[in-house]
DNA sequence: GTTCTTGCAAAAGCTTTGCAGGAAG
DNA sequence: CTTCCTGCAAAGCTTTTGCAAGAAC
């Protein structure tokens, strides 16, 4: 990847060479802001534009993207490690899920739309199954409140 | 709907009636910055932030939704004008799409991970007819151009 | 040496908030 | 007359940009 930017005319720095390797090492999602204190452990002061500028390139030449998940700022990560992501609009919690379950909604949008989508780049926000049973708790000890004060 | 607010112990305000009747005339989508150019045309000093706040408070009342299309302002409607939309991430053209598309998402979603999903809060990106055809188009040039340089 | 990168500071874009005066009920 | 709303100004948060000093090639 080093050699890959060598070949686009740009530098190998010290800030690319650590936000590269972050990035591998990543489990999940992160901000630019998160990517700025890992890096900042070991050099500390890489400045948080650098990260945006880095980013950028890197996302031009396709190896980095990033993601919405939410209100909030944007996540990046490997391109070859993408996938959807359901994030509940209550709690927040993000579930990553397998790129499958968008390959019917693909297909129609396809047909119908002449449309190709690209289903990681935002969240499918909804709620999840914790918040839907809390929901329907509490709508359960309403009417008992409710019930009660008759 | 006025009296919705009112039950509720809100006020029914200049800004308000013009807000709600703007929304029910409104075709597409609007932003706050649009919606604002609108209102500002009746009634000059209503600002952005009134706007803001209003419209916060009808969106807890349910009333009224926004959605994310893209990078840039969020866009706002009545609730009962909610659809999924399919937003081109080059040429940001917005198609609107019925939501029977997203039944068999929203099937293989709760069954497998017990989440209830929201389409249109996050349209869903991806690259339109157009802009493929143009892309198909320039690789073809690029070849030959690279051709006839050999 | 030339060109690309960086840190810093500042600004941009969207949205939220604190406050004091004014309107609705 | 009490409570809620408003305009204004200011700030908040994420991201971008201009610039001069510095690093990579």
């Amino acid at each position: 990847m080093l050699d890959m930017l060598r070949s686009e005319g740009n530098r190998v720095t010290t800030s690319r060479r650590l936000l590269i390797g972050c990035l591998f090492e990543a489990k999940g999602h992160l901000t630019a802001e998160e990517i700025a204190e890992d890096l900042q452990r070991r050099a500390p002061d890489i400045h948080l534009s650098t990260i945006y500028r880095n980013l950028d390139e890197l996302e031009r030449l396709g190896v980095v993207s990033h993601s919405h998940l939410g209100h909030g700022p944007a996540t990046y990560h490997l391109s070859t490690k993408v996938h959807g992501h359901l994030v509940c609009e209550e709690c927040g919690v993000t579930i990553e899920a397998p790129d499958e379950i968008f390959a019917e909604l693909a297909k129609i949008v396809l047909k119908e739309h002449d449309f190709i989508i690209d289903p990681h780049h935002f969240a499918v926000l909804g709620r999840c199954g914790t918040c839907q049973q809390r929901a329907v708790d509490q709508e359960r000890s309403g009417e008992a409140e409710r019930a009660s004060r008759t």
